[in-house]
DNA sequence: TTTACTGCAAATAATTTGCAAAACT
DNA sequence: AGTTTTGCAAATTATTTGCAGTAAA
């Protein structure tokens, strides 16, 4: 809730009107404290009213990335997973197999991050990034 | 061509069909030297025969996908493009502004590989791996 | 009151699929 | 000949858009 708020004061202040759309949309985010996709988000907030439309929910993830509010990840398979920056950038590693998403930590990427920026001039977006890959307990189940 | 022939050989042992359009698109990829859309793929072929349809494009794909012959990465911003791997495994930086996309040495990535697999028993794909971010250019232009 | 925001339904766009006809081997 | 592969058109899926009505400020 907190950080949540400090997302709707934000918007306020750059003039974004408050709608109870966009409240609960954010909530549902925040609160869920992992990445959404549109879908889950809307069904998730269908639980408590129907009147939210998929499009409103498109809008507004949209603005939120444009603002720098939430981040956006593509999971590759046709899916786009959202998240609000509470929990500050990580890495998600995303299991091909069980379409589990782990979170690792971005220090793990800083000498990545150099040697990108020291041999082509690349800011790389460390902070969005999804790894393919297979995890621990799908391998073992092959 | 050569790469090409190596790929054509692969598959007929596996027991593919040659057909004229599979050997057309590869050849359209493996030349490029480069990565390229289903829809440049079908555009390159069409230069030169209409006998080509974008089904067979994809269905030629995901089979050269499948069995380890191409390599498919997603751009994120709703494209996908696919190689064939004569240059080996490399990282595809892409810049979000220009959207060129810059190949560098997988090396680089191997500390990282190295740290995911020993921290969380990931094995990654990193061979097939988008990096998003603003290239040299388009920061000056900025 | 003003103008941003929402819902709805239609439009996109990229990819996939069913099925009958064509063509490798 | 037998089975794969193709073309075509329709289906799918995720997302976007136009527009008229609704509601923040």
């Amino acid at each position: 809730m907190t950080h949540c708020h400090t997302i709707i004061e934000t918007l306020r202040q750059k003039g974004y009107r408050l709608t109870p759309q966009r409240e609960m949309i954010l909530e549902t985010i925040a609160h869920s404290g992992n990445h959404m996709t549109a879908d889950e988000i809307i069904a998730q907030v269908r639980t408590r009213t129907q009147a939210v439309n998929i499009a409103t929910v498109y809008r507004t993830l949209e603005m939120l990335v444009d603002e720098g509010l939430a981040c956006q990840t593509d999971l590759g398979d046709g899916k786009v997973i959202y998240a609000t920056l509470q929990h500050g950038p990580h890495v998600h590693l995303v299991c091909k197999l069980c379409r589990q998403v782990i979170d690792a930590d971005y220090e793990m990427l800083s000498p990545l991050n150099e040697q990108l920026l020291q041999k082509f001039g690349f800011s790389a977006d460390l902070q969005h990034i999804s790894i393919f890959g297979v995890c621990t307990q799908c391998k073992k189940g092959e």
